[in-house]
DNA sequence: ACACAGGGTCAGC
DNA sequence: GCTGACCCTGTG
């Protein structure tokens, strides 16, 4: 793969399994607008940038990240998309388990999970519990107009930062209300004071082994066994964490489960001994792939 | 009009 | 362990 900067953008040539769509639009991440050319432009890590899908021929593909400099993608965007990790090989080995799951690889080539802040995991998934993706997306952008800091403009539009724990955790009544979130809203602000005072060390997620995260990020209000797995999946590098949300429900009851299952814990179990170490990314492939493909509703169309 | 659902969690049995 | 309620709003 040839990477190199040009005309205030950073290009990677022939880069294997890298789908801007498949990577944005499978929920796990919240900060991202579709532009009318297909590109996406993200907010993260404090920066703004756009991520365009120039070329794409064998599984190699050609990106453009517009506003980034080849030090920031060697500081932070190679690490954000995940570039270090062989995704060519991890996508064959969950193909070879069975027929469902080399179609719901296959449908999602080029996915990729992205390595985000752990804060704004934690709050965004709060946020996301029984709500809907474009409503999540809309809270999250609020938010960080509201408190988070200004990083300039760019595509036309002023950018804003996630907010930090601090201003979370000191946000007004008006605000907070502004969120429209619910009863999720005293959650986000609970868990900001608790982390802000040092009660849950999201810092720590990284090197804390996975049992022991999990009991831990449990203790914050709004945080249950399927948001804590989103917060170490997408947040803490945690490959083996399996969010079970609705549509893994549907995927596993429909090709798992010998009688169709509500425990989640069950369908948890069931999935980790399936899919093995690598479960989250088996649950990245099967979620794309069953929300796209509506899996458990009407099959047609 | 009104029930239903959406990347679940929590309180109460 | 299991059940129902839950703030909000677009959809049928």
């Amino acid at each position: 793969m040839n990477i190199y900067e040009k005309n205030g953008a950073v290009f990677l040539e022939g880069v294997p399994e890298f789908n801007p769509k498949h990577i944005f639009e499978n929920g796990q991440c919240f900060r991202w607008e579709l532009e009318e050319d297909n590109s996406y432009t993200i907010v993260a890590k404090n920066r703004a940038i756009n991520v365009a899908l120039l070329k794409e021929e064998n599984n190699l593909y050609d990106i453009r990240l517009e506003g980034a400099t080849l030090e920031d993608y060697h500081n932070i965007w190679q690490d954000y998309f995940d570039m270090d990790r062989d995704y060519v090989t991890l996508r064959k080995e969950l193909a070879s388990l069975d027929d469902h799951l080399e179609e719901a690889t296959a449908y999602g080539q080029g996915l990729r999970i992205l390595n985000q802040d752990i804060f704004e995991m934690t709050i965004s998934f709060i946020i996301s519990a029984n709500n809907q993706i474009p409503r999540i997306k809309k809270a999250v952008d609020t938010i960080s107009t509201l408190l988070g800091e200004e990083i300039g403009e760019f595509k036309g539009k002023t950018r804003y930062s996630f907010p930090s724990v601090y201003d979370v955790a000191n946000i007004s009544e008006e605000n907070l209300a502004a969120l429209k979130i619910g009863f999720r809203a005293p959650y986000i602000l609970e868990s900001a004071k608790m982390i802000l005072r040092g009660d849950v060390e999201l810092s720590d997620m990284v090197t804390t082994d996975y049992d022991q995260a999990t009991k831990e990020l449990i203790r914050l209000p709004g945080v249950g066994p399927k948001v804590a797995d989103c917060i170490l999946l997408f947040g803490a590098k945690k490959d083996n964490a399996l969010p079970v949300d609705t549509w893994v429900i549907k995927f596993m009851n429909q090709y798992y489960m010998d009688t169709p299952e509500k425990n989640m814990k069950k369908i948890k179990t069931k999935g980790l001994e399936i899919f093995g170490e690598k479960a989250g990314f088996a649950q990245q492939y099967l979620f794309y792939y069953a929300r796209e493909n509506k899996i458990g509703k009407s099959r047609k169309e």
